[in-house]
DNA sequence: CTCGTGTGAGACATTTGTGTCTCAAACGAG
DNA sequence: CTCGTTTGAGACACAAATGTCTCACACGAG
């Protein structure tokens, strides 16, 4: 017998190598059946949008936790820099259970929840726009861009973690010395 | 009337915004009749496959252009660091026109597309191996790493693009920079 | 002009997955 | 043990998209 949580975490992660799953088969990788999953959640849509949702809401608490606000207007940078090495840290170990909404449909292309997408990326690139002013990222790239290149090497990381070309204790750092330094000597 | 070469062009460009759209509206993105698009194409696979080995193609002709494999062996680091920004610059081009084959389900889930495709990186991956070995790129990463890095650099620049966030005409040195020397100051 | 060919709109059949519901069985509480 | 609740299998309805086909019309060649 699964939680609503327990069928929410099964689907999210079975739909990272398999983003066309039927309903049975999520019911299936949630141990319970297909009636028993439509009595949970009333149609696809609904599963898709709540685990959107849970991402985005795992995204805003990495964000609410290191207060990165407070951080941004501090203009300091050390602590600039912390938050960004933890938040960074924080996403790639959430990539493997949240990544789904990374490159989900319903995820990206749903007028709400790009919407607060939207106003998360505007969070944290006020944190990227604070890394500039107080040099600790580089000024000749739009702060915006930095927010597209995080979310790619995400992609990447959780890319790279499903097919095994890297270990799961290296990840983190291996994304942030990557997004940090980039790959040149 | 367009030709085939011309509807698989406006159906890749129309699937990268909208990468569920129905036949109908791919043969309208088209400018043709849904008939039209079945007479030239049996079914929906047989469209998103050839979409997608067009991409390989491409990935392929890049590979093949600057003769990679020679680039690799002849342990010139110089000649590798010019490859691999030609390289670099040239797939950002690409991520425009050939980018929905990045994320399509059908190009990364159908096995003979699978299997070309680490094909090809394995020959790219060859070429950052020997930049590590020649003291162009760092060697305290994995070679395979670097391969996720280029593709979710590559995920980043195409919707930057799409959203609006990155000019066209800076985006191919942008992805560069950020790939080679990362985003810190 | 005629004629052959290609086209798109539309009708229809099929398919697959989703949504809805029933019911026998399982399960846990008392 | 009984009883209330939950469950999964399975049947069925529905919907959207795909696949198939027809036919009137458009178009270009001769």
């Amino acid at each position: 017998m699964a939680t609503r949580e327990e069928i929410l975490s099964a689907a999210q992660r079975h739909l990272i190598s398999e983003p066309t799953a039927s309903l049975g088969d999520l019911a299936s990788a949630a141990g319970i059946g297909r009636a028993t999953l439509h009595r949970h959640f009333a149609s696809r849509d609904e599963l898709l949008v709540e685990i959107a949702e849970r991402s985005l809401d795992r995204w805003q608490e990495r964000l609410d936790h290191v207060d990165v606000e407070a951080v941004a207007a501090s203009g300091d940078g050390e602590r600039i820099r912390a938050c960004l090495i933890e938040l960074m840290h924080a996403y790639v170990l959430d990539a493997e259970e949240f990544g789904v909404a990374l490159t989900d449909h319903v995820a990206t292309h749903t007028r709400a929840l790009r919407e607060r997408c939207d106003a998360l990326l505007d969070r944290e690139v006020l944190l990227h726009a604070a890394g500039q002013e107080t040099g600790v990222l580089r000024r000749d790239v739009p702060a915006r861009w930095i927010g597209h290149a995080v979310y790619g090497l995400l992609v990447a990381a959780r890319d790279a973690l499903e097919a095994g070309d890297v270990a799961r204790r290296d990840l983190p750092d291996l994304v942030l010395t990557t997004l940090v330094d980039g790959v040149s000597a």
